[in-house]
DNA sequence: TGTAAATGGATTATGTGTAATTTTAGTTGG
DNA sequence: CCAACTAAAATTACACATAATCCATTTACA
């Protein structure tokens, strides 16, 4: 049982993957990634031992990697009752976008006036990637959608504000779990890339970041008819 | 060696302070409060067997209180290397003010439309309080400033942002830590309170958010003009 | 006989002690 | 003054003991 090869097998070839997850304690960044993936899903018990078999390793490693997963909250735990996902409601995903709405502009504001031509060139390759995606290919859609916003804002100089992103792109993806999307959505989702990216080569920020702000709500307002109760 | 009243001394008698550093676990609680009110600063070490004997305790929950305290980004920590205070820097300040600025009028426009008399009246209480305030009572003015946010942030809907809020202004608190500040700037902090205070009485949300946000900009640069290296 | 309370066992969380590896600090010698 | 060595101290991981929780069965009572 004490195998990572599954979870290798599952992680993908592109870089953005490697800046998420990549974490000096391979434990951590193990139950995170199971958390993101959808194998722990919202609410589920995080029992110590069971982890220490499955990650070969004993009990106090877990519960560390627990306790750091619990300050930044994906766990949460009740004393003397363990711990467990933390609950990602409907409420929950409004909260993050919220916030992301928030963040998403103030990174974006500074990327326009910093980019790279090099950093461009990657965007319209994963722009590609996008577009050449087989149909049933949900989850790698969606991380190429991250890594497209990950590319503009990894080097902006506020990293707190850059973590935080991530830290809320995650508990949106741990949100959306494994439901497919809309071909429909996909198509859009492109479309709304490609404005931001003509917008910032064009050198017209002001539309950009509307561009932006409009991706953001398109996304927003498509996941919340998805996922109502 | 093993006494909390210390810490109960330092403790304020308002009501934020509970809210802010109350915690079921309590060596979490405790080593927080240290940090945020200066007693371990910056880059200090956190020595697992010191803060055991401390606090009565053995070396694990000492581990998980920090762990979590890592998650939460007030603590660092390197392999073999033990934990740290996190860095907090001057362009650590820059960050945290910058999201603060994202957050609060975020946080506010809900507030003006949804605040109670009942609060509006705590709030002039504390306004009252800072008036009344000796001139060396520095640490418990920034209690006072710092509630006086709170009691309008506290019961937004987005936990999450406001958690976020929390934890940006104790890193602020841990930065600025027993600086004095100016009776101008003291004088200046209570001229903004009423000026915010008052929008709303008089129905003016769009000047409310306006002086809130100028607030917070005279708040940063009082503060990069104090903190200068 | 049906329902509610109680009891017991199993599982799990929590806290302590210990051994091994690594780092750190102090000291000695060049 | 700098480098290398040594001893002390700290981190890490593990095994164990204790305490709390959960679940199913049994028991008591109406």
């Amino acid at each position: 049982m004490c195998n990572f090869s599954w979870v290798v097998r599952n992680m993908s070839a592109s870089e953005y993957f490697k800046d998420f997850f990549q974490h000096e304690n391979k434990v951590y960044a193990q139950i995170l990634a199971d958390i993101a993936q959808g194998i722990y899903v919202s609410g589920d018990r995080l029992v110590t031992t069971a982890l220490a078999k499955r990650y070969c390793t004993s009990i106090n490693p877990i519960r560390e990697a627990i306790k750091q997963l619990e300050g930044e909250g994906f766990v949460t735990s009740q004393k003397n009752s363990g711990a467990r996902v933390a609950n990602f409601s409907h409420a929950t995903m409004r909260d993050v976008f919220e916030i992301l709405q928030l963040l998403e502009p103030y990174l974006f504001e500074w990327y326009i006036q910093r980019y790279t031509q090099d950093c461009l060139l990657k965007l319209n390759e994963v722009l590609h990637q996008m577009r050449s995606l087989a149909v049933d290919e949900h989850m790698k859609f969606r991380e190429l959608d991250t890594e497209f916003h990950w590319l503009m804002y990894k080097h902006h100089y506020n990293k707190s504000a850059v973590q935080l992103w991530k830290k809320n792109k995650l508990i949106l993806q741990a949100l959306h779990g494994n439901i497919p999307i809309s071909l429909a959505r996909r198509e859009h989702t492109i479309v709304e890339h490609e404005k931001i990216l003509s917008d910032i080569v064009n050198k017209k920020p002001q539309d950009a970041v509307q561009a932006l702000q409009q991706h953001i709500n398109q996304g927003r307002q498509y996941w919340s008819k998805v996922l109502v109760q």
